[in-house]
Order: structure tokens, then sequence, then C-alpha cells
DNA sequence: ATGCTATGTATCGTCGTACTATACATAGAT
DNA sequence: ATCTATGTATAGTACGACGATACATAGCAT
């Protein structure tokens, strides 16, 4: 049984995940939703108040900018990364990147799948 | 100039630093908060105010307890790791690399060294 | 002696964000 | 006709990290 992560370990990095989503390519809510609970393998499932505000948040910030599209039936509304916003994921992700190797060196012995079984 | 990371980045994982550190050995609150620091060269720098009440939680969840000592000349309170703090670093630490590996695969390409210098 | 810095613990109020609950609307399937 | 999946949205709540503040002592410099 998958389980979700516990809240607190997403927070200050689903701006991030949104972001990546959204560098493979033009998405709408919907679908950020679905992906990253793919890729996540489940493990991440934004719930649609979690969702929404926060895109709300990254357009006020103009990290993505939207457009609602209703041609092929659906409403939706397509958001997309702006220049600002590729530059905030390099950003973000270098950062992540040392706080993930901060974090390794310090754990590094704990929880590894073969003790924590 | 190493700059802090960002505090929601370490939200979700503050409690798994101060009990990685615990695990080395008892400490008492500003050795852990100067040990934070310097394993994650500077970026990782506790204000007491987020210190102190942290670890008085991990000390209500019986995650760590504690007993003060004056015999050095300072009045310190030491703490250290309960067999169900030992478990609960397990667990986070595995679930934490799960989330990393997570994020590497989303986040793989941006924010490498190389690109965001 | 006096003041300054580092050490050491503690609480309070604020802010941001992830959550649940709720709401609304349409498409497609049974 | 009803149920599920799709699709967007807001309101209220919970809670942790933070800055500000407080207090006390040790050691050092002037």
């Amino acid at each position: 049984m998958t389980e979700k992560f516990e809240k607190d370990l997403l927070r200050g990095s689903l701006d991030l995940m949104v972001l990546s989503v959204l560098a493979e390519g033009s998405q709408y809510g919907y679908s950020i939703q679905k992906r990253l609970n793919a890729v996540s393998l489940g493990k991440v499932n934004l719930a649609a108040g979690t969702l929404y505000p926060l895109l709300h948040r990254l357009e006020a910030d103009k990290l993505i900018r939207c457009k609602w599209d209703d041609s092929t039936g659906r409403k939706r509304k397509w958001y997309e990364l702006t220049a600002k916003g590729k530059k905030r994921l390099n950003v973000q992700a270098s950062q992540w990147q040392q706080y993930a190797e901060c974090m390794m060196n310090l754990i590094d012995g704990f929880g590894n799948a073969k003790h924590a079984r």
C-alpha cells in the first residue's frame, strides 16, 4: 500500500514540483495533479484545495501565466511557465539539491531500505 | 556568501535533522544548533525560537528525553533519543529518502550546478 | 569596574501554507 | 436517472518556522 508523504515533508517543495511539471510543457490544474501523482507513484496526491490556491499564487508572482480554453469541449485553464518562472525553477531546483545533499550527509545510515524493513 | 535555506524547505525535516544529530550522541539545545549549522555549512541556522519549542515537542512525543546538568559550571539540558525516537528516526529517514528520489526524478536537469551558475 | 560577546534556555505573536470541507458544473458511462 | 471522473474554486483550520523579546551566567577586553 503506497502511502502519502507526510504533508509537512512536501511543504516548501510543492511550488518547485509544479514548476517542474510545467517545464515539461503546458498543463492545466487537473492534469498537473494527475501528473504529480503519477511521477510520485501515488505518494503526492494534491487536494484541489491545495493545488488551485498554489497555482493562483504562482500566477500572482508572474511565475506562470494562464489562458482559458474551451475549444476542446472541456473548459480548462492552461498554465505555462514565464521567463521568470523558468529562472525561479532553476534557482529553486539548485537550492533543493543543496538541501538534499545536506540531508543525505545527516541521515546517511538511517532509514536505508535494508535497515528500515 | 552562504545563504540560509528557505524556511519552508526545512519544515517537515527539522525534526528529522534534530533526531539525526541526537543519534550521534547526547546533546543540549545550543550544541544541536551549532552542530546543524556546521554540517549544513551555515545554511541551517535555527533560531532559538525554533529549536526549543521543537525540542519540547519531541520530548512531549517521547521521542527524546532530557536531564538537567549543572555539574560543569554551565546549566545545560541534555537530550538523548528514546527507543521510540530511534524508530521514528528510521521511519522518517526512510520516508525522506523516498521523497528525495521522487524529487530528483522531477527536477533532474534543472538547477544542476553547471546550469545554475 | 564596566561593558561586550558568546553561551544557554524560554515564550509570544505573526505569517505562510497545506489541509479538509464545501461548492459548482459538465462529460461519459451504467 | 444516477454515478463517477473531470474540472475549477473558496473558506476555514491547523500548525510549524520565524522574529522579537526576555532572562541569566561565563569569559574577555578596556
